[in-house]
DNA sequence: ACTTTTGTTAACCATTTGGTTAAACTAAAA
DNA sequence: TTTTAGTTTAACCAAATGGTTAACAAAAGT
């Protein structure tokens, strides 16, 4: 616990939580005040209007998520191990920050010109060289043949898919939350499992 | 072209417009009025609040898609047949409607209590006969060893995955609209097909 | 010591927004 | 032709909301 938690940062954290829960649209700039403990027009003194403020929490959000899971793409290790890598680090991931991606998604697509750009204009995620090296194996003949695109899009969904659908999954099924935790546990190896049964040969 | 276009009928559809496109808490009964071509007033004489619009409009919306969509799961089809109807039937239902599922993941998170069993509080989707079918398959030596749900959210994370996150992958792949739909239309065998090789004998 | 800068607040302001009212209009019934 | 019921509008209202101002406190220079 280290306690600096200047008021900058209690801002912040503040507005992330806010942002995050209700989205830019839902969240009130109050909301954001009371939560962090602090006067309203101290928001403005920090972060000049409820635009800047969110751009800054958005910003620092994708930038934090979409790089850690690109990287693993970039990286050296062979296409079987990227997708149980890949599948482990991001459900871990995402199970200690579960509302992040609905709202990334909801608000990429809310305001797709103004953040798609912005997100990774200077650091645009590198997947050449997975797409290479899944068409490599292919040609190789150590895989069945398969379209790079659809397979990344096939591991990223089966990922992510089931955090975004939770209310969802729990209305028709009646799972605990308990239980979900578990289902995602088993999913860091179900999902490469799955997808490996699918195209090796 | 059936040409009654009662004023209800007319802001219906508006508030489907601006509820899907906005979102419950960006949306603005102005905006709606105005998109209807009518007086603000005139909303809340058909529709008593904002509340009581996007809740019609929303179980319109949910229990149009939703029933269809565990149909196929409730027939008498065989297991892989279930899965190619239902990755080609559920892809183009979503082609033609593809900001509805971002909307209604959106709001079932934002108000999971008021929504989620109001969704299919009478017709709750039976899935325990897809289920049923699934380990049947198993335990008689025709598919590998799976666990239902996983391949459940697996059939529908990759179905639904790549609408929701069409901006995130415009952006990465630079794929243009026409592209973009040409992917989803290859999707339609390819799902099943990703599916159906992983869990095959 | 005092002056300048930075951080913080209460009170306030203008606009937006969901919602209301009363009056006007329309069309069919009496 | 007058009622009457339903439909539509302009004008209005109160609350909420993003943002500002002026005063004040606390550091930081000098």
């Amino acid at each position: 616990m280290s306690e600096e938690h200047t008021t900058e940062a209690r801002i912040l954290e503040a507005a992330k939580k806010v942002f995050i829960t209700r989205g830019m649209a839902g969240a009130r700039m109050q909301d954001i005040a009371n939560e962090a403990g602090i006067n309203k027009a101290l928001l403005h003194y920090y972060f000049r209007s409820k635009e800047k403020l969110f751009e800054t929490i958005f910003r620092e959000i994708a930038q934090r998520f979409i790089p850690r899971m690109t990287a693993i793409f970039e990286s050296d290790l062979t296409l079987f191990e990227k997708i149980e890598v890949f599948s482990s680090e991001y459900i871990d991931n995402v199970m200690k920050n579960p509302y992040i991606p609905l709202f990334v998604l909801n608000e990429l697509n809310k305001q797709p010109d103004t953040f798609v750009k912005q997100v990774w204009g200077d650091k645009k995620p590198n997947i050449e060289k997975v797409v290479a090296q899944i068409n490599e194996e292919v040609a190789r003949g150590n895989i069945k043949p398969v379209h790079p695109l659809h397979l990344l899009m096939n591991l990223l969904a089966m990922c992510v898919f089931p955090f975004v659908a939770k209310p969802m999954l729990q209305g028709v099924t009646g799972l605990t939350n308990e239980q979900f935790t578990m289902l995602m546990e088993q999913r860091k190896k179900e999902v490469p499992r799955f997808i490996i049964e699918s195209i090796k040969k």
